[in-house]
DNA sequence: AGATTGATGTGCT
DNA sequence: GCACATCAATCTA
């Protein structure tokens, strides 16, 4: 859920991916804390946003607390409210692919830099609400990454149209 | 200092 | 399916 100027955008959750900075050689923190990643290293509940491939923004959120360097990417989220707010902001109309895919939500959503390392435990612009639930999750092979493709560490809502990329046959 | 490469998305062939 | 836009962090010399 995200607000922005008072207007409430919300939506459901219905792609994630894991990074874990340690042991995972496609996470931004593998290779030890940058100025980029910084944030992946603080405390849990926090959000990562980062400028990727010169076009996209990216949202994540820290978890596993200070010094672990572990991260949710939000993939892809099923609009609820300010469905129209954030058409205009894709400037489309299809609604499945408002927020389908990284660099698609964070636009639909006013997501940018100046929200990196924003608590969303605290947050007013920013959090997450429990209670929703799209459907079935299923897990698969990450999506867009070289390295560390062996993990099955996505995670998706099994059979949802709001997803970024064709159902993966696994 | 210069080259390379990305946790991508879109549009054309 | 493949090329391309576009930029900053990271790697190489």
């Amino acid at each position: 859920m995200r607000i922005v100027d008072r207007t409430r955008l919300s939506g459901v959750v219905v792609e994630t991916e894991a990074y874990r900075g340690n042991r995972d050689p496609a996470s931004h923190a593998y290779r030890g804390e940058t100025k980029r990643n910084e944030v992946m290293f603080g405390p849990a509940g926090v959000a990562y946003v980062y400028f990727t491939m010169g076009v996209h923004h990216c949202l994540n959120v820290t978890t596993e607390g200070e010094g672990s360097a572990a991260a949710v990417l939000i993939r892809a989220v099923q609009p609820i409210e300010g469905k129209e707010r954030m058409k205009a902001n894709r400037g489309i109309t299809e609604l499945t692919r408002v927020a389908s895919g990284p660099g698609n939500l964070t636009k639909a959503f006013g997501i940018g830099e100046e929200l990196n390392g924003e608590d969303m435990v605290s947050s007013g612009r920013l959090f997450f609400e429990a209670g929703r639930k799209a459907g079935e999750v299923e897990a698969s092979s990450r999506v867009g990454v070289s390295a560390g493709k062996s993990f099955r560490w996505r995670f998706y809502v099994k059979g949802s149209p709001f997803v970024s990329k064709g159902r993966p046959s696994l």
